[in-house]
DNA sequence: GTGTGTGAAGGGTTTCACAGCA
DNA sequence: TGCTGTGAAACCCTTCACACAC
């Protein structure tokens, strides 16, 4: 793949200052704004432009992919196809990633019908429970399966993303039987924070943060 | 209440140096942490503890708070229930927050019976679709409205926050709807960034952009 | 001429470390 | 003694501004 001439690669990315946080937002930023400029035919686009779509600064889009490489062209800009590719695959879109989730609750069956998530590469294959009443139903194309199993399940579905989708109150259990079974990358749906060892990593989605934060801003403005 | 005593009040604070959108969301951290210290009748806490609990220093709790005023005793800590009650007051939490959302599927439905929500006084009391297919159908306590009124319904609702939960095509348009309507604070559950005038503040719960950050994670390690 | 790539400057947030008070 | 509150230092991220390539 031609983009790998001019990417470091993953040794050499290793050994390089870490990537923030905030650079990887972006990306997956600029990847949702190239994919509609590509459905639109727009063939080329400058980093201004990338810019505006996200509301940032077109000095922040250009910084943030010189930490991957070179990918424009001076005067011109960017191939919006070609630059979608290239950060698709910084992100790890490249393979389709096996997800299981826990709990199957108004979150988790909201997921397995998540239509943006199969459309990157995120293929739900595995929904647990550990209510006797729900284990058993379907949800789409998935049966609701018994959470006891969860390291059995896991390993025989190649699970590698779990998300969390119980009530707070199970949130870190459900967590550790989904690092247990081998597990090491989380999305964490309930609005606990999870404790992990270091080398698994979680994400956090948490309304109620979000919906705090604009009430901050509405009681202080 | 003693609490104003101790703590400037709206006019000195918007004076200062602006708080951080990071200070924010972990203030709405500490609160949880707070609610579930409370309910387990721990009266005091230091602020290393509740370091502990959100995974991050001391210095920064302490840090964070300082900018609100001076809420611990030296040499003993916080008075749990005291300092919840604080961040509340901080968070705009006082107040009963109406709330509409703006689209009926699943993510709309869902939030409609988010039990969190209600317990930090959100009210959700308006839901509307543009789908003739939807609307009049029954969601919990509330029957679907037709959003061509938008105007009307948000006036009528006496809503403050409104929330986006239509697929992305529509979101931008959605979100100009609240915002013409008078709405000045949304959080957007669609994919994509939302443009909006500077007095208008928007939050976005976008769950690709997590899991993009964990197939990074996984790719590149 | 146009827009990228990037060192350097600037600004902001986190961590340090300790004075001060219970 | 123990833990808060906070200036100062360290660190990190963003913005500037311009050389350079097309």
């Amino acid at each position: 793949m031609q983009f790998h001439l001019q990417t470091p690669s993953l040794g050499e990315r290793e050994r390089m200052k870490k990537i923030s946080e905030s650079t990887i937002r972006r990306l997956s930023r600029y990847y949702r704004s190239l994919e509609s400029l590509v459905e639109q035919n727009i063939e080329t686009v400058s980093s201004d432009k990338l810019a505006e779509m996200d509301g940032i600064t077109s000095a922040q889009v250009r910084k943030d992919l010189s930490f991957f490489g070179t990918f424009g062209k001076r005067g011109l800009g960017y191939n919006s196809n070609t630059l979608k590719k290239q950060i698709g695959e910084i992100l790890g879109l490249g393979k389709t990633w096996k997800v299981g989730i826990m709990g199957a609750g108004n979150i988790g069956r909201a997921l397995v019908n998540y239509a943006e998530f199969r459309k990157q590469g995120f293929d739900v294959t595995l929904i647990m429970d550990a209510n006797p009443a729900v284990i058993g139903t379907q949800i789409a194309h998935l049966t609701v399966q018994d959470s006891r199993h969860t390291g059995k399940l896991i390993k025989e579905h190649d699970i590698e993303i779990g998300i969390v989708a119980v009530p707070k109150e199970n949130a870190q259990q459900a967590a550790d039987a989904l690092i247990e079974a081998g597990i090491r990358a989380i999305l964490n749906f309930a609005p606990v924070s999870i404790k992990a060892p270091p080398n698994v990593q979680i994400k956090s989605e948490n309304t109620t943060i979000e919906i705090e934060a604009l009430s901050y801003f509405l009681a202080n403005s």
